[in-house]
DNA sequence: AACAATATATACCATACAGTATAGATTTTT
DNA sequence: AAAAATCTATACTGTATGGTATATATTGTT
């Protein structure tokens, strides 16, 4: 079993993440969390360095969730192409999914974090590069066992689906209106089978 | 010609803009804004009633770069896809162009004044809601004048293509990396061409 | 149960923040 | 060129900021 500071750090860092998430690094104050968490400046304090520690847990804590979910979608029994239909029908929701962490961590932190902290806007970068790598290799399942054939690369395929994918998320996020996911998502669905031959 | 206090507050805007879009709305202090305009605070108060008034105008201003940029490359002379294409042809290069506003004002105010300022984050939810309907315009002349035929309506249209667009936006701006930009752009023509009958 | 180790609360820094009052400088108008 | 109007610099609010020192509580261990 953990330890009572372990889980005190486990509950700072998913109470502290939406509140980083929503008004991002610079517009987060230490007293934001204190109140979030009903915890004091000298808890905080003694569970992480200082304020970038706690982003940057924070901000690992919402990707490692998205991350698991995208992996969870991906790895049901079938075809590339169902698991990429999967794929799709969670980003369909992921306003939803999101809700709980404050709108999506990628957009948010890259974003945000692009002129105010280094740190936060690498580990964005690095989480993009990450799950092209997993819709890629998807793709390259596909390709191996005579399913379809691609146009372009993998890779280079997997980068526009996910381009048009977070495309779908800016929009809905910035307008406040789902219906960029849902019409934007299932236009995709039908680009996908018609580009896969 | 303009006096010199409304060429103060142009100037104000003009210097300021790039700032606020950089670091955002509470990533930038107003010692910032001073410093970027060799300005004193009181010069500052005295052309403008706050920082938020400070944040709009900024808004504005590159907003309004922004639409006579689009006005302009939509307003070629030709046919309807020629303008298109010519749209998408500035937005291969909008790295260049938002470099000296310090990136897209859309994405980057449109998510970070989400939960840090409801007017900013109003007016680039509309801003989009205005580059949509210009370019719906084009494509429903394009219909009328019965050069092709659209599998949905023009503003539906309008709204995936801009959607893509901006998403190539957003994934090269987090990951610098202005091949996104040029890929999904590219990749834009084609399916284009491919989707109008 | 007692002790050592650790975690949290309190009180406190120095600094930075948005905003203001006012005096002095600069325009604009006459 | 003088007077009126306007704009800008300076000095100053009160408050909030991230971070720290230390005393007190709470754990984990024996």
């Amino acid at each position: 079993m953990s330890t009572k500071a372990e889980r005190t750090t486990a509950y700072i860092i998913e109470t502290v993440a939406p509140v980083f998430n929503k008004h991002g690094y610079i517009g987060t104050s230490m007293s934001d969390l204190t109140d979030a968490t009903n915890l004091t400046k000298g808890a905080l304090y003694g569970n992480f360095e200082n304020k970038e520690a706690l982003a940057l847990a924070a901000f690992e804590f919402n990707r490692s969730v998205l991350l698991t979910a995208i992996d969870e979608h991906l790895s049901i029994e079938g075809k590339a192409i169902a698991k990429i239909e999967n794929l799709i029908e969670f980003y369909k929701k992921y306003d939803v999914f999101t809700m709980n962490m404050g709108g999506c961590p990628i957009l948010n932190v890259g974003i945000d974090a692009q002129h105010n902290n280094k740190l936060l806007a690498a580990a964005a970068k690095e989480t993009i590069k990450e799950i092209e790598g997993k819709i890629a290799l998807v793709f390259e399942n596909g390709i191996n066992n005579a399913e379809f054939k691609l146009p372009v690369s993998p890779l280079q395929f997997s980068k526009q689906l996910f381009t048009i994918i977070q495309g779908s998320i800016a929009m809905a996020t910035i307008t406040k209106d789902r219906k960029y996911l849902l019409n934007t998502v299932t236009y995709l669905d039908v680009l996908i089978k018609r580009e896969l031959k």
